[in-house]
RNA sequence: UAUGCAGGCCGUUCUAUCGCUUCAUCGCAAGGUGGGGAGGAAAGUCCGGACAACACAGGGUGCCGUACCACCUAACGGGUGGGCAGGUGGCGGGUAACUUCCACCUGACAGAUAGUGCCGCAGAGAACUAUACCGCCAUGCGCCCAUGUAUGGGUGCGAGGUAAGGGUGAAAACGCGGGGUAAGAGCCCACGGAUGUACCAGCAAUGUUGCAUCGGGUAAACCUUACGGGUUGAAAAGCCAAAUAGGUUGCAAUUGGUUACGUGUAACCAGGGGGGCGGCCCGCUCUUCAUUUGCAAUGGGUAGGCAGAUACAGGUUACAGGCGACUGUAAUCGCAGAUAAAUGAUAGAAUCCGCGCUUGCGUGGAACAGAACCCGGCUUACAGGCCUGCAUUUUUA
RNA sequence: CGGGACGUAGCGUAGCCUGGUAUCGCGCCAGCAUGGGGUGCUGGAGGUCGGAGGUUCAAAUCCUCUCGUCCCGA
């Protein structure tokens, strides 16, 4: 849907660079993933969990992120990798507000979803929850400027 | 053609758009272009190797593992071929039990005749050749009966022989038939079985035959014999190395505490080392240190990076050797390399399967499952499909 | 990635090494005692020993494979 919206505004190329997802915008660090466990805010939306921590990064990118699925809730590594990767490409075609509030207030974030759901679910549910996800993050972060 | 058994192979495909990762290339850069991008099990981690670090004269013992024989292999607990045992099926033979032959499957398949242990309950007895329960057979003594008058029968007590029969049990001291005997017993014989041994055949396991012997089971109980194993694993081992803190060294500055006030000065008190005066102690005096700060150097080393780490017991094809596993030669190919961890999403079409209506539409679904140092196996999971061999049945030629 | 332990009645456990009978406590059911309940006493039921295969006359126990749970190392 935001393909289409971007086409026929006329800046096509410049705009789909938006929808990009490579190492630099991905959260890596060990020694920050820690300190998001320790001090980070939460906020659920069913089936997910937002943990993220505003911080100074490394990259020029306004926010770096991580998915996680519990080892616990699903056995086999297929159905883990699976909705790894429907998370981050939820993420990916839906972070421009995202990146968009960040420029704003002149800050930078560390992000992790967490999928803390029990079944399968389809592209579709998951793409509809990220982006409640990320819209309640958005307000969040407007509400506490300080 | 169908069924069964055995073996092998494939295991969704294509197009468009948006993304991810890696390599090459162009570009000052932003970025562009092109190529590659999960499996037969990537899984379980059950074995074996490669590689690495550490250890290491040699021998014995212990511990762990393996176990019919030969071969293949880098190696193996894997594979191939053979032997033996058991099972299934088929054509025959036979009244039947059973069985020649053929095919397939299964086998932790060394040793119980080296030793120790165990074998509940039942049973007389559960292991060095048996403490005889019922029974069978003689026999001593007593009593009773019969008569042909020295024997027979019955019965009680005693002392023997006997493993044929009954009974117990999962299992009873080779099986079975005959001879033999008082009754019996491999005591003897025929057939069969097991073990040892000799000759022959075979590389060997083993087999044929002869001779000797007849000793229950259990080694997935201890054990014996033979062979093998040094230990630890990519979190091994190595290289570069920011920031911060701390270590060491050098240089410079700074003694510490208490009291007073104007908060950096003054006064008072006090420790260790060294030098000087002095023969020595005390004492006097000078200096330094401990402490803190700054700068510089330096080694260890964290984050991070490089590398280990993807071209090798490599794949494919052809030829040759071998019954086969496999090996040799030649040609040809380059076939994932991530690291909080890429290989995805959406739309459309095809293929297959299920359901509904009904003969082409609708709708749902696409097995098991995701590389993490690599390789060779084993084991386990798996929708559906294809191929080969063997056996049987039916039909056709 | 590597290493280790455990699955037994509704719950928590013993038995496994050294193979033949599955133990204990709580809970459950019935009876007695009480006007009734609790407490107490007596009796009873309830077990594919996680699953499959093997060794053995006989397996919860021994061996192999497998499923699940938990723990440790970094």
């Amino acid at each position: 849907m935001y393909i289409t919206r971007f086409k026929n505004t006329g800046e096509c190329k410049a705009t789909l660079k938006q929808f990009t997802l490579n190492k630099e915008e991905r959260l890596k660090s060990r020694k920050l993933m820690d300190e998001l466990f320790v001090s980070g805010k939460t906020l659920t939306v069913f089936p997910f969990r937002l943990v993220w921590i505003e911080t100074k990064l490394l990259v020029d990118y306004p926010a770096q992120m991580a998915v996680s699925v519990s080892k616990r809730n699903f056995k086999h590594a297929v159905d883990r990798n699976r909705l790894k990767r429907l998370m981050r490409e939820a993420y990916r075609k839906n972070k421009p507000g995202v990146y968009d509030t960040a420029k704003q207030l002149n800050k930078q974030y560390a992000l992790m979803l967490i999928y803390t759901g029990r079944k399968m679910v389809d592209y579709a549910e998951v793409e509809s929850k990220i982006i409640i996800t990320l819209k309640k993050f958005t307000e969040r972060c407007n509400e506490t400027p300080a």
